[in-house]
DNA sequence: TATTAAAATTAGGCATGACTAAGAATATTT
DNA sequence: AAATATTCTTAGTCATGCCTAATTTTAATA
């Protein structure tokens, strides 16, 4: 910015952050609530990132005044750094509450979601999205069994699209006659348990569990079966 | 990717496109829609970038099989081309509802937002808010007046959110006794109309119309007037 | 057809933000 | 205290995706 009110840099308009630069606020601030100090092997381990680049990072979030930060030293917010994390947590835990409570994810796709858009949305659609929550959250009887045909909505899955450690139970089979019979010899029907309890590396052949014996299902197979979230809930990420 | 099975890459993987290549594919789709050909020039205008950029995405989009496209030619999406742009075009326009449908911002708001997240969020999110909408907009007498009470909290905003255009009306006023003194004697009640006129350059003063005169105020004062919105809704994109 | 105007391209730059390799500083152990 | 390990930084590279300036191609007009 040039100087050409002759005050100093006052920082009248401080640019806005980058994605990535929110980021590193973000998880400074939680890793000070974590531990004693914050290092940038921690910062860089939470953000799957190799140190040059957190040490690259840090000098620019220095400048900005933003963190505390000496060579060789700890990470710490300043106060306006503060002000930042305040702003981009608030966003996020927002978010995992709008993905976890209304849409019914698991909490860890909630938040894996949350970090992908926390960065893009607007103050005043937060501000929506967050009325939205505490509306859902309010008491009221007859909203009471509105929230419940809604969650048996949204609580309805493809069993392609649980994850490991999700537990569900059948709803209904869609498919063909000749897979869905055997489904149905194997104890596939309304009602019955299943648990995912892991895919293959290529995320290709699902384990899961149900009567006890663990089947093991090709993805393709297993949309063609619908489910109903037990406990942890969930949402597919991929398509 | 290395050809250790002795095929022709046959893009088994396909390099998942960043936000600005979808946002390409997407532009033109919807060119393509509307105009008989899509050139260079109309993608830089509607994307507000150069021209040289456009060519240079191109380029990129051409080697992936995305578009037909020759130098100095005009672009096609390729068979596998509208797919992708399918799928975009499907995000951005449930990410639109959402936003407008049941977070009640205005649209032209509603597609901002919806550009800036269509990227980031996984299939499976995606099926969740379609639900969400699905449900909203499936009839039910008892449903529609839970509907009711949502929107009248999702609409009430500070007069300060709204955008020109927007119309609303009066609830209440907030703020100490001295500046509410002075906008009660100027005839703003509860059920007053209330027309935004328009921002001045940098957003800060803007003009109202209210009962047929013209004011101008301050964004901070303006954020003490709580309005409801009618007509067209809208949601405050700065803070 | 020659000339001008518009559209598109090439070439070269720049900011971000990641990386590797190598060396310097700090901590830990012997 | 010296030796080793760990942590961190520097220096230099690379991919994206934008830009400007200058040139080339195509289209429109005289």
């Amino acid at each position: 910015m040039k100087d050409r009110t002759g005050y100093e840099d006052l920082s009248f308009e401080a640019t806005p952050l980058t994605a990535p630069m929110e980021d590193y606020i973000e998880t400074i601030a939680n890793l000070s609530s974590e531990k004693k100090v914050v290092r940038v092997k921690d910062i860089a381990k939470k953000l799957d990132i190799k140190m040059p680049s957190v040490t690259n990072a840090l000098n620019k979030l220095k400048e900005k005044q933003l963190i505390n930060y000496e060579k060789y030293g700890y990470v710490e917010l300043t106060p306006e750094g503060e002000k930042v994390a305040e702003r981009v947590c608030n966003k996020h835990s927002c978010l995992v509450d709008f993905f976890s409570d209304i849409l019914r994810m698991n909490l860890k796709s909630a938040n894996e979601e949350a970090c992908k858009v926390e960065h893009h949305l607007s103050p005043g659609t937060m501000r929506q999205i967050q009325r939205l929550i505490e509306f859902f959250r309010s008491e009221g009887e007859s909203k009471r069994k509105w929230i419940g045909e809604l969650r048996a909505i949204l609580d309805e899955r493809r069993l392609s699209d649980l994850k490991e450690g999700d537990a569900a139970e059948i709803i209904r089979l869609h498919g063909s006659g000749d897979f869905r019979k055997r489904l149905i010899e194997m104890g596939f029907r309304k009602g019955v348990k299943i648990d995912v309890v892991k895919y293959a590396p290529l995320k290709d052949p699902m384990l899961i569990e149900i009567k006890g014996y663990q089947i093991s299902l090709r993805v393709e197979e297993a949309k063609s079966i619908m489910v109903r979230l037990r406990e942890v809930s969930d949402s597919g990420d991929e398509e």
